[in-house]
RNA sequence: GGAUCCUUAGCUCAGUGGAUAGAGCAACCGCCUUCUAAGCGGUCGGUCACAGGUUCGAAUCCUGUAGGGUCCGCCA
């Protein structure tokens, strides 16, 4: 990047030399290219002065030219179609930077891609499953992305707050103590005395009552209540119900090796009572038929009228919203957050929006700090609806991330058959873990985030096109060839020569690594840096296709191709680990 | 009714102001006595939903229309 800056610098100082001073601070449009022939980047400028210089662009781009000194980072520019500049690197420098990274820090490997100068706490706010229930596809996304935004933005040197905001709190939690209290009183006071699954059930059912009968919805508020006041037989069931949970919830978050801090919607429960007295006090919450109120710009009914956030319920109970507030005021005035991102479905845009609407009316949130929700899509089944079992019911996470395994674990053992292998157990089911796991996050995070996407295993666990097994196999091939050679990738001191155009293509791609993390940081979409790990891998094979390493044709090139072959896999490896996930020195 | 996201190749999707709109899959044609062919090269394939507008330049920004997803007061 910093050649961008410098190239940046370098033209605005020709605009001055040629048009004036007026032009020093003039953004020069410098883009990449889209095609190779066209160089590595395009200056655009000329064709926005026409207007305002009075000439064409094509003679302000060459007056741009005549005044332009470039160093030695690039070749003699060229002018074409309407009044693009194109330039292109020199393949010595391409050569140098590529050393540069290839020297730097190898130990904890970041490829010399510095922290950023000015880290700021962020909490990522992920994952969240509600207590009582299994985690399910749902839980998936957020998972998922929280865990790679929380990645990228801590290899980036910030000070990350990761945290599981788990739905432990509320009329769920009435519900069920209310149900249980009937049919199972046994797993209110003593641990463990019902599984899981069998909690789930219970769940269901209580919902059901819940949904149909009144006088157990009343009793089941009133129970909430005792909650929220602290009761102490209600407090020791629902903490029994919680362990149980958290323990379920630990399983999945090992098996995907997500690191997160539990703070559950509980944990807000002491400080609910002052948002309401506040939002009264400023004179923005209101009661409308019992309920507390903050009534919103931009929203309305059908009938056209301001619709509210209720915070507060008519039963004295508070529901999500006011728990959201709390918890703004929280993090950002005890966790001194800068950033807070909340990664949840697109579903949820209305009520962050309509949060975040009365935090700021509140001037909860001063104007430094960013607080952003990030939306993602749904998980389709092939059918294009919501994924569902075949006999229709949720599909729970678990059973998801072990089938991709097995399955893929079908898929190696073939290979290895059809290959005459023979490989441990323990090879095996590592392979087909890592592969497996790779493949849902891999196929997860290389879709634009907003969009919904269709789950396929086929398409997941693919060893062609933009899949997890297709970047594995880039890194286990560079790996081999060093196991073929006896290289050891870490001695290599070499001049880097660039002539094959597959070389260079690689080599520039190489170079662009720091960008592509810099991209996900900035927009907070994964899948730029699955395309830009994608995009090498298809690159590496080319290269690898089209020039002979081990056996090229002298000790000088052969030790240039095989810094390619190692910083390649050194790219790939610190991209899969942003996105969670690990690399395979053998497949 | 409102809010919001979306509509790009047969399918699944990239691409938020630059040149002739890209990739994977599928289909078809080639490439293994040579470092892992889990690979590579090539062919075929598009009125970027539609209509206006802004701009030197629009899939991209604005307005409208049609179609779809999701959400909308006492669940979270």
């Amino acid at each position: 990047m910093s050649a961008v800056t410098d190239l940046k610098t370098r033209i605005q100082r020709a605009l001055a030399a040629a048009f004036g001073e007026d032009f020093a601070q003039t953004d020069p449009m410098i883009a990449a290219t889209n095609d190779p022939k066209y160089g590595d980047y395009q200056v655009n400028v000329a064709m926005s002065l026409s207007k305002k210089l009075g000439k064409p662009p094509r003679q302000i781009a060459q007056d741009l030219m005549d005044n332009l000194d470039l160093g030695d980072t690039f070749e003699a520019p060229e002018i074409a179609g309407p009044g693009f500049i194109n330039l292109r690197y020199t393949a010595q420098y391409l050569g140098q930077r590529l050393q540069t990274m290839s020297k730097a820090d190898r130990n904890h490997d970041r490829l010399g891609i510095p922290n950023v100068t000015n880290p700021k706490k962020v909490i990522v706010d992920f994952s969240s499953p509600n207590i009582a229930k299994e985690m399910h596809v749902g839980h998936l996304r957020s998972t998922i992305i929280g865990d790679c935004i929380a990645r990228v933005l801590e290899f980036q040197g910030h000070d990350v707050l990761r945290l599981n905001h788990v739905g432990d709190w509320g009329t769920q939690f009435g519900m069920l103590i209310t149900y249980l209290k009937e049919v199972a009183p046994e797993a209110l006071t003593t641990a463990n005395a019902i599984d899981l699954g069998d909690l789930v059930a219970f769940y269901k059912k209580a919902k059901a009552r819940f949904d149909e009968d009144e006088a157990f919805q009343l009793t089941a508020r009133e129970e909430v209540v005792r909650l929220q006041n602290g009761n102490e037989d209600t407090l020791k069931a629902w903490r029994l119900l919680c362990e149980q949970s958290r323990k379920e919830f630990q399983v999945i978050y090992d098996l995907l090796d997500i690191q997160v801090n539990e703070r559950g919607e509980s944990f807000y429960n002491p400080y609910l009572a002052d948002v309401i007295k506040d939002l009264k006090t400023l004179g923005l919450s209101v009661e409308d038929q019992g309920a507390q109120c903050v009534f919103l710009d931009g929203f309305t009914n059908r009938e056209g009228q301001p619709l509210p956030l209720m915070v507060q319920k008519s039963d004295g109970g508070f529901n999500y919203a006011t728990t959201d507030l709390a918890a703004i005021r929280y993090r950002l005035n005890e966790d001194k957050a800068q950033r807070v991102i909340y990664v949840t479905d697109s579903g949820q845009a209305n009520h962050f929006e309509q949060v975040f609407q009365v935090a700021r009316k509140a001037k909860w949130i001063p104007e430094t700090v960013e607080i952003t929700h990030v939306p993602f899509g749904l998980v389709q089944g092939e059918d294009g609806k919501k994924l569902k079992t075949r006999s229709g019911d949720t599909v729970r996470l678990r059973d998801l991330l072990d089938e991709s395994i097995e399955k893929f674990g079908a898929i190696h053992d073939a290979r290895l058959v059809a290959e005459e292998r023979s490989e441990t157990e323990e090879f095996k089911s590592n392979v087909a873990r890592i592969a497996g796991l790779g493949a849902v996050k891999y196929a997860d995070l290389s879709q634009n985030r907003t969009s919904s996407y269709i789950f396929s295993y086929d398409k997941m666990l693919a060893d062609k096109g933009n899949t997890a097994p297709y970047m594995l196999y880039v890194y286990a091939r560079v790996q081999s060839i060093s196991r073929r050679g006896e290289i050891d990738f870490a001695t290599l001191e070499t001049p880097v020569q660039l002539q094959e155009p597959s070389e260079l293509a690689l080599a520039k791609h190489l170079l662009q690594m720091e960008a592509a993390i810099g991209a996900v940081a900035d927009e907070l979409l994964p899948n730029r840096l699955c395309q830009y790990l994608f995009e090498l891998s298809q690159k590496f094979n080319t290269f690898y296709d089209a020039c002979p390493v081990l056996k090229a044709e002298d000790e000088g090139l052969r030790s240039s191709r095989l810094m390619l072959c190692d910083l390649t896999a050194r790219c790939v490896k610190l991209g899969l680990n942003l996105l969670g996930i690990e690399v395979l020195e053998r497949m």
